[in-house]
DNA sequence: CAAAATGATACAAATGTAGTATCATTTATA
DNA sequence: TATAAATGATACTACATTTGTATCATTTTG
C-alpha cells in the first residue's frame, strides 16, 4: 500500500533542502548530485512545481529555481496532489451495491471518515513544520 | 491514490453476498454471474482466501465453497492484507535524512499515526458489520 | 557566439494490477 | 467406470502507473 510516490518524496526532500538557505537559487543539477535524485527526473518535477507556483524558475546561464512560497505554505497535501492527484480513496474502492442499503453504505462511511483523517494530518505538514526544532 | 484495488473489492463482495446464507456452498461459477465478476479472476481470488481458511473449499462436482469464519472473524483489514500486502506507508515512504534529526523525524511521526488511524479503522469493519443495517 | 541553465516533450524500463487460459485432480452420479 | 462439474496450480497476457532517460528548443550570461 503506497502513499507516497517517489516524485513527491522527492519534491520534499528537495523542498526542505532549499528551503535550509531560503533566498538562494538552486541548480537542478546541485540538488540532483547532493539528494542522489535522478537529474531528468527532477528536473521534470521542478517543471511541475514550477508550474503550480511553489518555486520560480531563472533560465538561462547562471539561472536555476528559487523557493517562492513561505514554508508554511507549502503543505505537504499539496505535493501529494500534484504528483499523485486529488485524495479520493472512496469513489476509486468499492463500487456499487456492495452493502444492502446504499443510503446507509457503512463501507462508504467508515473509508470516507479515513479519507478525510488523511487529509486533515495532511494538511498540517508543511515544509515549516518538519524543519522545526 | 488508490486503497482497495479489485480482487479485495471482489473479495469483499463475494464474500457479503455469501454471508447472506451463511451455510450454503457456492461456486464460482454462480458468484461470477451474479456479482459480474470475471470468473477466472475470482477463482483465483478464492484459491487465496482458502488457504487464509476464510472460506473452505469442497473439490469435485457439486463442490464449491463455504464460509467458514464467523461473520464477525473476516476483517477487512486482513482481506487488504492478502491481497495487497501489508499496511505500510512509512517505511515504503520518505526515506532516510529527510528530516534534520531523524529521531525527532516529525513526518514519520505523523506519517505512523496516519497508519495507525488506517489500520485500526480498517480492522473495526468486518463482513458482520457491514451487513448489519 | 558558446556555455549553462530551464522548457517541452517523447520515449523506455520496471513494476503492479487485472484478467485469461490450460492442464491436473477430485468427486458425484448416471 | 466413464463423464461432467467442480477446484488446484500455475503460466501467460494486457494494461496502467511509476520511474526514469533523452533530445531539441529557448533563454541568459559573459
Amino acid at each position: 500500500m503506497k502513499l507516497i510516490t517517489k516524485n513527491t518524496d522527492y519534491a520534499i526532500r528537495a523542498l526542505l533542502f532549499m528551503a535550509k538557505k531560503k533566498d538562494k537559487m538552486w541548480t537542478v543539477l546541485k540538488l540532483a548530485k547532493d539528494l542522489k535524485i535522478p537529474k531528468a527526473f527532477l528536473r521534470k518535477i521542478f517543471q511541475m512545481l514550477n508550474k503550480e507556483k511553489i518555486i520560480a524558475s531563472y533560465k538561462g546561464k547562471n539561472g536555476g529555481f528559487k523557493l517562492t512560497l513561505q514554508e508554511d505554505k507549502i503543505l505537504f497535501i499539496d505535493l501529494i496532489k500534484i504528483f499523485q492527484g486529488p485524495i479520493n480513496i472512496v469513489d476509486c474502492a468499492v463500487r456499487t451495491k456492495l452493502c444492502p442499503d446504499m443510503k446507509k453504505c457503512i463501507l462508504k462511511g467508515k473509508l470516507k471518515k479515513i479519507e478525510n483523517y488523511i487529509a486533515s494530518e495532511l494538511k498540517s505538514i508543511t515544509i515549516k513544520s518538519l524543519l522545526e526544532k
